[in-house]
DNA sequence: ATTGACATAATAATAGTTACCATGTACTTT
DNA sequence: AAAGTACATGGTAACTATTATTATGTCAAT
């Protein structure tokens, strides 16, 4: 009843591919560099076969913080350190002091089978951008938070757009067809977003993000 | 500029109700807690102000292994311990341990800001539950995977219970209008949710799962 | 009384992942 | 070799957890 494990041409490319990579990938990132060598495989078997070979031993399945699971080729013991930012994991080595035990009266009745660290903090590229763009968080990782725009934000930010200067929700619903209650719901989306400005209490403009999202 | 933080009615329920809970909840388990005081609240409200209490720092977010956020109202220093199996948090408190200090020479560049440290395994009660159940992994929080049955899968597992003996994949496609291969595909995902054992090589035979799962 | 910042409820949309199943491939046993 | 079955794949639908959108509500400061 033991279950077989088929060494197929799809394993192999994966298993060979994330030996290559040094980099933690999810399994999307791996797909795209599979996808060179199978371009007829589909994402579904990448899925599959990282979560049997994860637990065939064969790799490492990190489950880091954040949304995706990572992979890792690398088998030695060895923990990681992420990126809160740019969500990128590196390797570290503790050396001696991995002398994590659990006292017995402090494991809640818990059988114990493992510890995981974790550091995390900015990775040397996130550092120098973070010192530049001081204006806050920048949620990355979202499709549509920070590019798109809704059909009303579009048109508010449009009129915005024709102001010389700032200007206030009312003027924006007498040059659009909304409501001013409509108005200023939609400039709150786009303050968010980084493409409107209020220079002065109440009043608005648009910003040069503001401008590079409409075109 | 600063960001103003109202606390309001849902604010202080949430806040309340985290508090009067010692498990680490998850957003929509605190959810169905807060519906009882507040059943108009939703789930979107208790998300955002799950958020925004995290980012104001009145309460703390875990982000342990699996796939939910977790929640936690005990502010004070300590780290945890969670189940691999049922995935429930518990607190440990590592006393004077927790000298994790990462040498400089091993940061990679890294702007150190925090260090996790989770120790997991088995909780009590999955240590017994594990022990009674030896068959394997019952995956869990899945909605379908253990219980739902796809039409094709009933069809099968009903042809299944009407034979005394255990039966070879031929006559199931015999007792009912489907073809062998998609009989013994059926019968791969019925075995792997625990609904059909097989007693011997290629025969098969319903098991008490199955016939619960039937009815 | 207006105005607009902040908040909410309801719902649509999204990302990541897994389930489903027809089909394909490779072992085993005859 | 043929038959029968176990294991695997591709394509896609479905699912879970979370976030975005937006009409509407509340409230403090003009
Ligand atoms: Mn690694
Ligand atoms: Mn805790
Ligand atoms: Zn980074
Ligand atoms: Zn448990």
């Amino acid at each position: 009843m033991k279950k077989q494990l088929r060494m197929t041409h799809q394993r192999e490319v994966i298993l060979s591919e994330l030996g290559r990579c040094h980099t933690h990938p999810t399994a999307d990132e791996l797909y795209e560099r599979v996808k060179k060598k199978l371009p007829r495989i589909s994402l579904a078997t990448v899925y599959r076969n990282l979560e049997i070979l994860s637990e065939a031993g064969l790799i490492r399945k990190l489950e880091v913080s954040g949304r995706q699971k990572r992979f890792d080729w690398d088998l030695r013991q060895h923990d990681h350190i992420y990126c809160i930012r740019c969500h990128r994991v590196d390797n570290i080595d503790l050396e001696g002091k991995k002398q994590l035990d659990l006292p017995p009266h402090e494991n809640r009745g818990y059988e114990v089978s493992g510890c995981r660290i974790e550091f995390f903090g900015l990775c040397p590229q996130c550092r120098k951008i973070q010192q530049k763009t001081r204006k806050g968080e920048k949620k990355m990782g979202c499709k549509t938070c920070g590019t798109g725009l809704s059909d009303k934000q579009r048109e508010v930010l449009e009129a915005l757009a024709r102001c010389k200067d700032a200007c206030g929700s009312k003027d924006i619903a007498a040059a659009t067809s909304l409501e001013p209650k409509q108005v200023s719901c939609q400039i709150t989306a786009l303050k968010k977003k980084g493409y409107v400005a209020s220079p002065a209490r109440c009043k608005y403009e648009i910003t040069s993000e503001g401008k590079a999202a409409l075109s």
